[in-house]
This record gives structure tokens, sequence and C-alpha cells, in this order.
DNA sequence: GATCTATGTAGAT
DNA sequence: TCTACCTAGATCG
């Protein structure tokens, strides 16, 4: 599920899948119908991941997904199936079928309005083209908290809950420091593990960033296996014991989202 | 069966 | 800072 790994892994697998040929598109739901018409037929020319945005990009427009917190793709082969539940498009291609159910966003957009939403997200981990610089200007001046600034999309694109809290732990930094107390040196790091971290969820589809002499085949506790699938330091692990210090992970509502972080390893 | 929760964002207040 | 929204799986009783 959503953070910029899974559309990133989305946009791999659609290319591969659907790209280059003519795509059936359609809207069993209903409420994509009209756009979906519109597409139908035509050849998926390119799927691009921006941050947490998936763009199917057609000649004549581009359907703009974005999977808020619930949306999801599921995937089979070939023949499509009569749709369950709440199906918003359904896409079939030359050997496979995708349905998208729970979408924030799947609507169809014109070039310039494709551009409106790249140009107001921060640089994304995982594309080529990104100039972290340009994030570290926004946090380096902000006194907003490093919590905040690493989930606000017009900083960097792409981050979620867990990538945050786990990026901060991984690093020592205390959640609620404000972004202009981070210097250069503490940023490129932060930058160069998101990268690391981030391809490596591409290419598993989860969130792993538990260091090998902290995994549990190692330290001998049970694995845990949360329901985004990766195993991970802080992230939904209130009260239980840190993996590297012992101390109980601490939790606190931050801007209406869930905040976790090792007192111990990363002092305020 | 009802209720809760979630890796997110936009828009109103 | 709040509320609405999109859905399904987990949990409660």
């Amino acid at each position: 599920m959503p953070e910029g790994h899974t559309l990133h892994r989305l946009a791999r697998l659609h290319q591969r899948r659907y790209g280059g040929a003519p795509v059936r598109v359609s809207s069993p739901q209903g409420k994509f119908a009209t756009e979906a018409s519109t597409v139908d037929g035509q050849v998926l020319v390119r799927a691009e991941a921006f941050g947490k945005h998936l763009f199917h990009h057609y000649e004549i427009g581009s359907v703009h997904i974005h999977l808020g917190l619930y949306g999801t793709f599921t995937e089979a082969r070939l023949p499509a199936l009569p749709p369950v539940g709440q199906v918003r498009m359904r896409l079939i291609g030359g050997t496979h079928w995708t349905d998208l159910r729970g979408p924030n966003r799947c609507e169809l957009l014109m070039p310039d309005q494709v551009d409106a939403i790249k140009a107001r997200l921060g640089p994304d981990p995982l594309r080529r083209d990104a100039k972290p610089d340009r994030a570290f200007e926004r946090i380096s001046t902000s006194r907003t908290s490093l919590a905040a600034l690493l989930m606000d999309q017009s900083v960097l694109a792409g981050v979620g809950n867990v990538y945050r809290a786990e990026v901060l732990f991984r690093h020592g930094i205390n959640p609620m420091l404000p972004g202009k107390s981070l210097d250069p040196v503490q940023w490129k790091e932060i930058w160069d593990d998101l990268v690391t971290l981030m391809r490596a969820g591409v290419r598993t589809g989860r969130i792993d960033t538990v260091a090998d002499e902290h995994l549990p085949e190692v330290t001998g506790r049970a694995p845990r296996q949360d329901r985004h699938g990766g195993e991970v330091y802080v992230y939904r692990r209130t009260g239980q014991p840190c993996l590297v210090c012992g101390t109980p992970v601490a939790h606190q509502e931050l801007a209406g989202r869930n905040l976790y972080w090792c007192p111990v390893c990363q002092p305020a």
C-alpha cells in the first residue's frame, strides 16, 4: 500500500504489462465512466510515478491516480473476471487485467494540469531527476518540525508515515526538532538513505528498514510482519522495546497522523 | 454485524 | 485544526 515506493512499483509494472499497446479502460463502478470511455482503446504511451502520484499517459491526455490511504490495484492474468466490490477503473491489456479500488483521485488530465501537479511536488528520492538541494532549502529555513516537513509533499515527494518515522530513527534524529536545526551533512545522509530504502521498497513491495544486526534471526526476537509487510524499528511499535536500546517506543498524534520514535535513540 | 483503523490529501474554518 | 472522502481488513461483541 501506498507510499512512494508502491506507486513507482505500480508504474514499472503497468509500463511492462500494458505500455506501448492499446488497452481497454472501463469503470465498472461508474464514477470514472466518462473519462474511461475517452481513453478506452487508446495506446498507453507510458506509465509514470512522481511521489505518490501515478500517471497513465495517453496521446489524448493522462489518467492521474492518487491512492490516498486505501486505494489499491489488484492484477491477474486474462481472462478478466466480473468486477467484485467498488472498481473505479479496470484496465485490460494483452495478457493481464488490473482493477483500481478506493483511490483518492482518478481523473483525466491535460498536459498542463499534469505539469502543475509535478510542479508543486518536492524532489522524489525515487526519480533520477530529483534535486535534493531544493528540499534542503525548505527544510533548513523552516521552524516547522522535521516530522511535518518530511511528510509535506511540496518539500519531499513520496515519503509517507512509515518512511518518515523510520528514516528519522535510523539517523537518531528527534522528530520534533525544527527543520532549521538540520545541517547539510545530516540532510545528505537522510536523502541518500531514503534513496536506498525506497529503491529496496520498489524491488520488494514492502518497507524494510532494520539493519542486519537488529533483525529477528540475529537477535532472537519474534519477527513482526506488520500489515505494511516489512521489518521496521518504530512504526506502529508503541510501547514495545526499541530494537537498539530497549526503551519503549513512544507515540504521539501530530497533525492527525501517528508519529513514532525512540526517546533515547532520538533525544530531543 | 457493528465498529475501528489505516502507509493520504484537499478544502473549510 | 477540523472534517470529509475513498475502501477493506482486523477486531470487538
